[in-house]
DNA sequence: CTGTTAGCGCTTTCAT
DNA sequence: ATGAAAGCGCTAACAG
């Protein structure tokens, strides 16, 4: 009565086959996941045909340690649900996928949990980590985290940012500057001149640069922005709207408000969010405080994620390749694990002009 | 000249670690890994310092293998940029987080990837696999999708699905069919008689189920719904937009159209889409044909995806609890993985009575 | 409390 | 072309 019994708990291992096809484990590795095949068809079929029967899965676990490698990448976003890191992720999954390798999706809003969450990544020694963040945020675990990633590529791992350039590491980059140039002359030939800027931290690069640009432009053009109609707040959408909440409960934005408004109690015609997501929380913002963004209101956004054609209205803003920007940073995570030496340098430009997107947000006045 | 090297490429291992502690290698797994800590306080402190020191990280792999399992479970989503999908990830995440096993997204927008990607996953002998699709695909991969899962339980697994029972397995469930009674209650006492339905395939629960809830309704109420203004398509934004145009092309919509027109040429005052971003590209399309939705035209939708409060109208729809399905689901897979033997039915109910959320696309008519 | 010693499942020389 | 054997880094009995 062989005790055959069909229901063994424990999967198939490369041994079971080998038994089961007669040859040596050794064997059955090479036709089942070796590379270079030096085996006789004779065996292979046979090995092959044990796999299938024993529904054999190699275990990757047991593949990376004896690799010494793994299969895999790590992304770390500061929060899935944010449509802009949806966008960067699918990039991310898509360019993976088509090379064989798998992405394990990490979330970190905070520097601690980013710390934590990049320790418990290079623990996985992945063939590389990339990490998108929605700002920079100064904290004394920054340093640490540099440390941290420092010793991950020491061991010969990568890392990549996208769209943080503030950190000695890769970077996908973009032209935030040519971008956010191009909205504010748009915002500039419409007939806007009194804007209130959301903008994100200073020291995060992406809100800095596309302020510069903007800036510049409105410098020219003669608009000296009010300062009590700058706001900052994190790249989200529940902080676009505090932004719009804490600037309308000072008497900022309307005329009507009396002299606390910006531009000598004139007030402000736009809101020109840094982002998408404060643009959006921003004109749920002003609906409560009864101005209607579109009409009453200009408003523009950055980054053209998705939803933003589908908003109320629907938002004018500045293109971003955010699915190409998540592609790139795998390719250069890949490229360079392939031992394409230092391929290429710290900075990986993804399209070099902006578009801006027109819509309804942003009517010529 | 001590070849001390600090830029030694590989990390520290547990071995290096015991060596510079100058004590066992078993010792050493005891104080940095294991649990019930015997040791002695002093080389407690040996051992600690000469991590630090030596900067070791245990190998998650090296963990795995020996432990014969892994602390991870994995995801898989039909599309991350879906916000659907993003809310349920962001339960899974957070859940996973705060019990200290980590999250692998995968991405299978069809029967087949899917199917690839469980075969994946299922090499990595996750702690479980919870599968969140967006609506039954029947295709020849099922079969197999299911005996993978199958034997992937029977090697000690867990799957999960979320929203789908129609295959032998735990899932994840909430009231639609309760929902769908409330939001065609709503529908009706807001003067609304000539429905366009937008439904998924028949064949997935949730699309058939909320379809049910407002029939058994909308009959009560004396209204025949016209199979002229039924469309199919999967729960996609872009297959909502494709649908309504659709309909318009058909000359369906509106009595302006003529006799073509559904509900004996009078057309439909209202969309009902069985999901959220069906119904958000429906009110695309709908603009694309010149109608307003929430004015010339009522729509409904199902799910309460974050964005539904932001889009123009923003969308009377029916509250799902997206996060906590996904934390649901990682309950159910960490106690059964816990030993917790049958822990509780097959079907996990989140939530018993949906709310319906007023907002603008539904004006009372 | 601590060290020894088997493995875990797989890859990879190194012989044959 | 194929097998034997030595690891990969770590855990887990099993003695002391």
């Amino acid at each position: 009565m062989a005790e055959q019994n069909d229901k063994n708990p424990s999967p198939a291992t490369l041994m079971d086959v080998a038994n089961q096809a007669g040859v040596s484990i050794a064997t059955a590795s090479r036709v089942l996941n070796g590379s270079a095949r030096k085996v006789r068809n004779e065996s292979y079929v046979k090995v092959m045909e044990a796999a299938t029967k024993l529904n054999y899965r190699p275990n990757a676990y047991a593949q990376a340690v004896a690799k010494g490698t793994a299969p895999n990448i790590v992304l770390l976003v500061s929060d899935i649900s944010d449509p802009y890191f949806a966008a960067v992720s699918q990039g991310v999954v898509k360019a993976a996928g088509e090379q064989g390798v798998s992405v394990t999706i990490g979330v970190a809003p905070d520097a601690k949990s980013e710390l934590e969450a990049v320790r418990k990544a290079t623990a996985t020694r992945p063939r590389g980590i990339i990490i998108s963040e929605s700002e920079r945020i100064d904290a004394p675990e920054r340093a640490q985290l540099e440390a941290e990633l420092k010793r991950y590529e020491a061991a010969g791992g990568h890392a990549v940012f996208i769209l943080n350039r503030n950190l000695p590491f890769p970077a996908v980059d973009v032209a935030n500057e040519v971008g956010a140039r191009a909205i504010a002359k748009l915002i500039v030939d419409s007939g806007y001149r009194r804007p209130a800027i959301l903008k994100g931290d200073d020291n995060y690069r992406s809100s800095k640069e596309r302020l510069a640009g903007m800036m510049a432009v409105f410098d020219k053009a003669g608009i000296t922005v009010d300062p009590k109609a700058v706001a900052n707040g994190r790249f989200s959408r529940t902080e676009g709207y505090a932004a719009i909440m804490q600037l309308a409960r000072l008497g900022r934005l309307t005329a009507a408000s009396g002299a606390d408004a910006a531009y000598d109690g004139q007030g402000v015609d736009c809101v020109v969010a840094l982002n998408d997501v404060m643009a959006i929380g921003a004109m749920s913002a002003l609906r409560a405080n009864g101005i209607e963004p579109g009409k009453d209101m200009g408003v523009t956004g950055f980054g053209d994620i998705p939803y933003s054609a589908d908003v109320h209205p629907s938002l004018t803003t500045v293109h971003l390749p955010l699915t190409e920007m998540g592609q790139a940073a795998v390719e250069r995570v890949l490229a360079s694990s392939d031992g394409d030496a230092d391929a290429g340098s710290r900075l990986i430009f993804v399209q070099s002009a902006p578009d801006i997107v027109l819509r309804e947000s942003l009517p010529r006045r």
